[in-house]
DNA sequence: ATATTATGACTGACCAGTCAGTCATTTTTG
DNA sequence: CAAAAATGACTGACTGGTCAGTCATAATAT
């Protein structure tokens, strides 16, 4: 698209950003998340290949054409919905207090930050998705990876390497493998979808018990 | 199906077991292992939804309509292969030397049985497919944890928690989530599934640091 | 000759993606 | 200012293709 001469000049003269034009972007933002809401809902319940965009068009409550102005196709949608989802997380931890902490407080405001943010949220049933479809969409698994492991894991790592020569850890088994910190978390998510209705985890007690052997008895709480 | 009236005469007469009929049960079991295994192939690949028959069957060299001679439908495929592939499993633990050994033995050998057992086999597949599917198909997960985690847990948490009274475990948090000695296992499997490509994660090591942080330093290799 | 097993063409349901047409809103013209 | 023209967001019927499951027929075994 090029510039627009006219609306510059109304812009312009009235002095402020064209009204029309903001509510038309406000709008169009607003059905994109309509969308990708309901896209979350029925490729979580269905998985990717069973949800119809029939029924994706339904929920949010426009017609089936009307997706495919907002994304190329199906595929397309998926992966912005994960997009979307996570990358707004990332900054969490990078952005958190690094190395003025005890490293046992730093792991578990990592821990925190995970049942949170991700299991208390539906950035789970993302989680849930990635680890599904995840083998069949080489192309989400490298989204994934560069966008969030790859943001995240280095800066986790760093830390506990820290902790290691500082002496606030006695083995490098957790700076070698940070995914053992995490771990039961995703273990919980999984058991959950799957057996949640027979057998419930309660991951804040399965948190409280890793991390006690982590660390050894209570920490703060 | 009743029992043939034919087989029993013949097997009287020739005073041995009727040779036609057993070869045909033989050839029978062949057929069927030879779907289950071009069906595991397919579903890992593309998944349950997105796996065709017609390729199943050309992977089993045969037709289409034959499958449908040995399982009623897609489904019951499905869950024959997950049943086939994890009951026979179940009998190690249940039969291994329960608290006769040190606890440190019991658990790296449970921990080895894991490895071995399904992240070196194809049953790794299986379990992400459980993983993958299970959530969707309410009765895969009732099968899985009817036949396999009812019957393994129980055992383990067993023995786990009388670590704790004999005073070989310091903490009981092991024997309340025992889930948290194989999570790295499963956290594996679902890495190298998705991002094995750009970044494998080594299993025997990982499993290493993950006993390290359980027990401390070496123990028996 | 009969029963059992296997085949693969066929059917009907299903669905991603398309596109010609509608309509509300905005801009231009007189 | 009102009428006319332009815009572009939106719709939903339609198409082409796919695939689970069936069944009439054929091959094989007894």
């Amino acid at each position: 698209m090029v510039a627009n001469p006219r609306r510059k000049r109304t812009a312009a003269r009235r002095g402020e950003a064209a009204p029309a034009q903001d509510a038309r972007v406000a709008r169009r933002e607003k059905r994109r998340v309509a969308i990708l809401d309901a896209a979350l809902e029925q490729f979580a319940a269905r998985g990717f290949a069973a949800t119809r965009l029939d029924d994706v068009a339904r929920r949010a409550r426009i017609a089936k054409g009307t997706i495919y102005l907002y994304f190329r196709d199906k595929e397309s949608l998926f992966q912005e919905l994960v997009r979307t989802m996570l990358s707004p997380l990332v900054g969490t931890i990078e952005a958190a207090p690094l190395s003025e902490v005890p490293i046992r407080a730093v792991v578990e405001m990592i821990v925190d930050v995970f049942v949170r943010e991700i299991y208390g949220t539906r950035r789970k049933d993302v989680i849930r998705l990635i680890i599904s479809e995840g083998p069949r969409f080489p192309k989400l698994a490298d989204i994934y990876y560069r966008e969030v492991i790859a943001r995240v894991l280095p800066v986790i790592r760093a830390r506990l390497s820290l902790a290691v020569k500082r002496g606030e850890l006695s083995s490098d088994a957790l700076a070698r493998f940070p995914q053992l910190l995490v771990a039961p978390a995703l273990v919980a998510i999984i058991w959950n979808g799957l057996f949640g209705r027979m057998a419930p985890l309660d991951i804040g007690e399965l948190m409280r018990a890793h991390l006690e052997l982590l660390f050894g008895e209570r920490g703060a709480t």
